[in-house]
DNA sequence: ACATAACCGAGACGGTACGTCAGGTCTTGAC
DNA sequence: GTCAAGACCTGACGTACCGTCTCGGTTATGT
């Protein structure tokens, strides 16, 4: 129960917030973030300046808080328990929410001005800090159960896991297919796992 | 041979580009790249803006010029044939490169505006080749040579190497530092190894 | 009898239309009729802007109609017969109705208006239009008396009463007090005389 | 000798300045004041915004200088020493000056906003400054020299020769053509000359 | 020696987008 | 049907930065 206020006045229009939304991930797809201009905003969406304006502060903010509702559509990640099928699940899902995707036609914009502006910082962070948390705990939980190496942290292995795709999201611009993203998991999940036992097996049984 | 033109007219100013270097240099460390305005980069090194832009076309250009050249000062790497330590080198050498120096400073910005711009995107993608192509010869090396794992392709090891820190860089914003170097070496190196011998006495000798 | 139709819904709220008069007013002599904002009226009024807007259909027509009513509760211009002292307190008249008024600060702003929108062209002349007849008839009284010169006709002469006023509200500044509405009464009723008799008298009574 | 600096940089373009001045008369004269936009003065002088902000830092301000520009360009006022026809020759020349004259159609506009800024308060009173100074002296001397009326002051008589022509400008709206200026002239000069000798000459020969 | 050509500093210029503001309309729920 | 609240559209404003252009003036070389 957030409160229920009374709401008074005229309410926001969700069409408005429906067509803006639509209208920001269509350019975003055609001209990037750069290239996004708010005039074009309001012109496709059929909303005026004002409206935009008023709901959010820059461009940035209302690119941000798009990327942030089309996130939060998204199914929960699986946690199955064993530790190589759900690693490969996450690599996989974040190559997929990079390939192609608003998120990853606004990226390089966002991040360029991430620095020089806290508030935005925090928003970007925003945005997978909910999915952080749950890699986090698989991975920590693989490190307790001996099934990935004892001396590794939590940290390095989300930067490892995700690096690689920004990489080539923004540095190398090379393709974020199912095909790399197995790749990667594979070089990775191989190298992450507790080298005793399961190493034994993997070098015979893997591919 | 490169013509050796007969120079007539005044030559250009040494002096100016050292300045103008210099101003780039200040100012992307305190503004970044998306801060950094030309005329400040005129007004900080006392060269006229003309004279900017009679040598380089735009603010991107300028840029990655200079990253080119202070980029060209770096000592090459050292290859000493022992994958373990090539391996490591390649990695800190890259996280030096990129804590608090002005291509840190500058590379959001210029990302940003890479998949729009062609031409940058080469320039960018210049910056790194020679490097790129130094260890790949390293990657490829220690696969024939049985150091690393047989299942590995070059690229993908480069992502795996180079991607941690980029995603540090502009996405986290932590610091890279020798410290998460060393982390993201140790458990790289010893995932990438081949895991019959070496995953022995690494499990024993490293750290 | 306008029928009085049978008043269907609730009634206009009679506190509002005072509310708002007095919001404009106020506005009016600290801003001025540019600077008034009609968001302002509606805030300080304690009354919507929906409300406003359904009695007047722009904020040119809502101070006009606060004008007119201003206007209409000052007393009837006295007619004397005497030529000399009834033109004297057309005078004094006029320019007590333009020193430090509503009227004083928004004429400006309304004649600024006045040659780009007949409407408001027609609710202006309206606000002099019953004033202006009355002076008018004294004029012409005093014409066909021969107690004001022969060669003279009423328009000439209404401009010649009023224009000084306006010319100071508007142009000069200078203040609009008894002072200066004597000395411009003084040299105007002296001129306008007919200049056999009277004019010895003048010159040899007046001051 | 003004200095004459030696003038460094580009210096800026008389044709801009003629065409922003051209374009401003003609919009003026077809929207007035209040419907003047900077960008149709833009457009239509193909001068960006950019260099018009450049030189005047608001609409007013540009106005008002085009308006001065205009003004100087008007010969001196011939003071020929008889008092008829030099206030003879005022009034006309003050009524030609505002009978569709650019300087008519910004008039109302301008004193909308002068009350409320100081600054163009005083430029507009700069606009006829020079003039009324003349006018002032024509008048003081046609007082020493016992040709007007000795209970005049010289600022009562710039109110009653300008004032009439103002009001019929901004309030009444009627035509300042050279058959009210006559009227206008007749009435005032016959009213302010002193009464002896000359009015029985006037009452006789005018008209 | 002196003309020629390219340079240089200063600063105006055109263009594109930004974010803001005020006027006037419209929509909701309450009365 | 009116009211308060507040969202909405329109159209103009003034600002910021980019990259270009135009001056007057400065070096070098080449005859």
């Amino acid at each position: 129960m957030t409160t229920e206020r009374p709401k008074r006045g005229r309410p926001r229009s969700k069409a408005a917030d429906a067509a803006i939304e639509a209208a920001v991930i269509e350019i975003l797809d055609i001209e990037g973030f750069v290239g996004l201009r708010i005039d074009d905003v309001a012109e496709r969406s059929g909303v005026s300046k004002t409206t935009i304006y008023r709901r959010w502060p820059t461009k940035t903010a209302l690119v941000v808080d798009v990327l942030r509702r089309l996130k939060a559509e998204r199914i929960p990640m699986p946690a199955t328990g064993d530790i190589d099928s759900d690693l490969r699940a996450i690599v996989y899902d974040l190559y997929a929410s990079l390939d192609g995707t608003p998120l990853a036609r606004a990226l390089p914009g966002l991040l360029a001005d991430k620095s020089a502006d806290p508030e935005l910082a925090h928003a970007i962070d925003q945005l997978w800090s909910e999915r952080q948390k749950l890699v986090g705990d698989v991975v920590r939980r693989g490190i307790a159960a001996g099934q990935l190496r004892a001396d590794l942290d939590v940290p390095t292995v989300l930067d490892l896991l995700a690096g690689p795709a920004y990489y080539r999201l923004m540095v190398t611009g090379r393709p974020l297919d199912r095909r790399s993203a197995g790749r990667h998991a594979d070089a990775l999940v191989a190298g992450l796992r507790d080298t005793y036992s399961p190493a034994i097996a993997t070098s015979s049984g893997t591919r």
